[in-house]
Parts: C-alpha cells; structure tokens; sequence
DNA sequence: TGAATTAGCGTACTACGTACACTGTACGAG
DNA sequence: CTCGTACAGTGTACGTAGTACGCTAATTCA
C-alpha cells in the first residue's frame, strides 16, 4: 500500500562495521557532519587565542533558554548574548542553527536512570524505563516543538535505546523480534505521552491547567451533540463512573496492557537460545 | 512524581455542554480563535468587494506547497503567489500563519476511510483504523514538523477519533477504560510510525532510500565496539534468522501484540452494560 | 446617491540566520 | 626572540520571514 512498506529494516539488522564504513560514503555530507558533531571528540587545536567558551557553554546556555521561554526564544542572537559574547561567535563552534539544535536535542535527553541491581524481572525494568522517559519528555516540552525522530541520532539518544534492551534482550526472544518489541515499548510510550508533553508545554507558557483543560475541553466538546460524532460524543458524555485516572495512571495504564501484549507472545514462543559467537555471519 | 500526575483529565470525562461553554470562558482568547476558525462557518459578510478566493483555496494552495518543498516553503509569499495575489491578501482570510497552519493540519489529516459494513470485529476495525492512520502520516511527512498535537483539533482530526472510538466501543469496557485504550491505539500509532514518517521525509527532500538507511545506519552502527552500549551493539549485529520484515509487517506486529494486550484485559474483565440512557448524569 | 464596509495592495518595520572581511591573539618554527 | 600562521571574536551587511498600517477601489444597504 504504502511505498515505505517496500523497505526492509535492513539499516538495523545484522550490521557489521564494514557494511557501515562502505554506506557512511553514501550519506548526504552535511548531515555526517552534524553527525560527527555530536560523537566527535572536539578537541581545539593548539594553535590560535584561547576560545572564550566551550560547545557545551553554547548547548547549556540554549536549553537554559529554551525552558525558560520555549524553543521558539532560542535565537543564535539571545544564545551568544546569554554567553556574553555576540552572535557570530557561536559560528566558531557550530556551523548553523541545525547543528546546535542537534545539540541541544541529545544533551537535554540527557541519560536514563542508572538501571537498579541486581535486575529484575524484564517487565518492571522496561515499565521503570518507559516512566523515565516520560517523565523526561514532560520535562522538557520544548524537545515536542523538534521533530526530533529525524535528527541525527546522538550519544544519549542511543544511551536511552541501550537501557531498554537491555531488559528487552533477557526476554528470550530472538534479535529480530527483540528489535520489535523495542519499536513497540518507544512507540507507545512517545505517543502516549503526548497529552501530558502538551500539558506540560502549556505550563510553561504560564497557562494554568484549568485554562489548558478548558481549551481541550472545548474543542473535543464539540462532538456533543454534532452528528457526525456519535461514538465520541456518547464517551465523553458517559459517567465517568468509580475513580478517574490521574495522567500517570492513564499512562501506565495502557503501559500495562501493552506489556500483556508482549509477554502473551513471548508466552507462545520456545525462547532463543543466544549462540556462543556474536559476530554477525550471513546464513549460506 | 512528575507535575502532571496531579491533573486528572476531568476534561475528557463525563462532560456536558454547561460544562463547556462555563470553561470556554476561561480560554485564551487567541487560542479560542484560533479553534473557531476550523469550526466556524466563515459565511462572508454581503457588504464590500467580493473575495477573489476562499480559506480553502488558501489551505490548498499551502498543502500543495508543503507536498512539494516541504513545511519551510511554506511562507506567507508562496502561498499568496500561489493563488496569484500579493502577500497581505491572505490576512483577511487568516489572522496570521499559526491559524493557517492549524487549518493545514486539519485539512490534511482528511477523513478517515469509511468503516466497512457490516462491522467486523473490533479488532480488525482498530488495525485497519491504525493502518489508515500511518498511511496517512506517511503520505503527508511534513505533518511530523509540527507539534500538531497542541494545535487546536479541527472536524478532521474529531472525525479520525470518532472512527476508532466507534469499533472501541463495541469491545464492552466501560467508558473509562475505552477511553484509556483510545489513548493506548492512538499512541502507539503515531508513536511507532515515526521511523517510516522519517523515512518518507526523506524521500520527500529527494534522498534515496539507500542513502537514508545509510544515515540512519551510521548513527546506530556507533554502538558497536562502545562499551556504552554492550547490549544494542549485540542486537543489532545480531544475524537477522528468516525473514525481516518490512516496516509496514513490523507495524503490524507491533500492533497485533497490544491488540493482543488489550484483549486480555477484556478477557479479565467483566462486560460493561451500556445504561439507557445516554445523559451523563453525575452519580448521587 | 451617499455612507458604510470590506478586498487587495504598497510600504515599511522588526527579527532572524548567516556570509564575509577585519582585528587582535597565541603558538611554534626558524 | 621573532615572525608567520592559524584561529577567536566582532562589525557590517544582506536576504528572507511575518505582519502592522494606511490607501484605494469595489460593493451594497439605507
């Protein structure tokens, strides 16, 4: 139906560093480069005045501005002034807007939760991680304004990856179904928080909850009585019955039923017996 | 533990219009505004020149701009250029670019395929509603750059809530609970489309399938010999065994396991008996 | 027929990203 | 020690946004 179900997910199976090393060649130029801004070591070189500052200054002072005012407040000019410095002294350490807000983006992710010892079960590891990261998105509402799925993977964006398959790997599935399960976990818990991201960003605009909730209110209130809404209408309208969930325990909630999910189909599965050898070798 | 766990979500239960239009009240009134235009007829007074074009024709000229260029091109220029007229003109349709936007978002969202008759089960009515709604985030990636969930929601966007709510309410959970595994489908939805979204973006901007899959590649393929990230590095040099699956097959996999979760709770669950009565009416 | 109202236009202002040339600084090779 | 080289921060300028404001002309109602 879709062109995209025509690809195959190749980029996340059974990669080897030469695959990689031979397609790196491929990529789009500036966008290696905004890649390798955020993985380099960016050491300055010897030569030359002594930098004022350091990228990671220009990165805190943009997200100190960033959740202060919004996303919207963080200009190359409002950056530098923050810093003391004027605005084309940030092109010293970042080649353009983009390539800060790459920045910005992997450092305000910042890194899960130490994961607790000894582990527990899967389940509790995986739903602890998807309340972290929650938790972190709600936190910084501004991140929503990004469409930050596709901007170039950092440190910390693949260290929040690490901590949930981590508990995912000891699931007993196979690397392929692993993968998905890990597609399932984010998947929910990003769009599953986007109401309270939403809340949140409303918060930080200074509008108080009740006024967020009035405004919501009145455009899914719409539905009453309009014809053209009868399923929707008759749920908002229906008693709401024994206690109200709070937005968390809405959250994990549905976490819950999705967690059900997965564990019925590791349930019907013979688990994976892992091999001894972890390199990658193509079947004959 | 976050702020928001303190907000119940009254906004979404047991409303009626009393409710409403006290609320309504409280609501910025630039945002109110911006909700009436979606909402509102727009019948054009009888008195001075006769308009060279309507909201529509703006609306439309802007998504056809933002298939072709993407979101950026969209500026107020292109879009009166479009329609052949000069800058200021679109004003007198739009109060300013945000309320046009909204009503690109909500026009391009469109409506959801007609549900099939008669009805299946729910569960074939949910996936296909959940496949319908990736393809049509697919086809428009250029949604994805904006914090659409914020945005004011339009007939469209009720109209998509209303085609998953109706087989929802056929599972026999009560209203609560239908509600939380609307929250449960939707999230999941957007959540885990992103990839394919990125994807189509790509594409979009002219690069090709191979060169995206190498950027994405290269970014994850860091992982591997880092001791940062023993276990993602392990998954993803992982061989691959049978058959990958496509996005669109792993979509559905996903899917079918919180399907699978939601199922089990219904199994767990005594059936909810619909009242006679539709009116809310708050319990004595 | 004029008064009121509205459509589209021209001009102008502000804010933002950033290219480019300039000045001054610090290191290292001679 | 010194001078060339490479680099840091600055000043200026340009192109592109969004949009406020006032003008002119068109339309219709009193």
């Amino acid at each position: 139906m879709t062109k995209a179900s025509q690809t195959d997910q190749s980029a996340t199976r059974a990669l080897n560093r030469d695959d990689l090393v031979e397609a790196s060649v491929r990529v789009d130029p500036e966008l290696r480069r905004r890649s390798e801004l955020l993985w380099e070591d960016r050491s300055r070189p010897t030569r030359g005045p002594k930098p004022a500052f350091t990228p990671d200054d220009v990165v805190q002072a943009a997200i100190r501005i960033a959740e202060a005012d919004g996303l919207a407040a963080v200009t190359m000019h409002a950056v530098s002034a923050r810093l003391g410095y004027t605005t084309m002294a940030i092109y010293r350490y970042f080649p353009n807007k983009d390539a800060l807000l790459d920045a910005i983006v992997d450092a305000a992710m910042g890194s899960p939760p130490r994961a607790r010892e000894p582990r527990g079960d899967w389940r509790a590891d995986v739903a602890r991680w998807s309340h972290a990261k929650r938790a972190m998105l709600c936190a910084r509402p501004w991140l929503a304004e990004l469409p930050f799925v596709a901007a170039p993977h950092g440190p910390n964006w693949l260290s929040w990856v690490e901590a949930v398959v981590e508990p995912l790997s000891r699931i007993g599935l196979n690397p392929v179904d692993t993968g998905e399960m890990l597609s399932v976990i984010d998947g929910y818990t990003r769009g599953a928080s986007d109401t309270a991201i939403s809340l949140a960003r409303a918060r930080a605009r200074g509008t108080s909850d009740a006024e967020w909730t009035a405004a919501v209110g009145a455009d899914l209130g719409r539905a009453i009585g309009d014809p053209r809404f009868p399923a929707f209408a008759a749920l908002i309208t229906a008693p709401s019955g024994g206690h109200p969930r709070t937005m968390e325990e809405s959250f994990d909630f549905g976490l819950q039923r999705v967690l059900d999910g997965i564990e019925r189909f590791v349930e019907s599965t013979t688990p994976y017996a892992e091999k001894p050898e972890r390199a990658a070798k193509p079947a004959p």
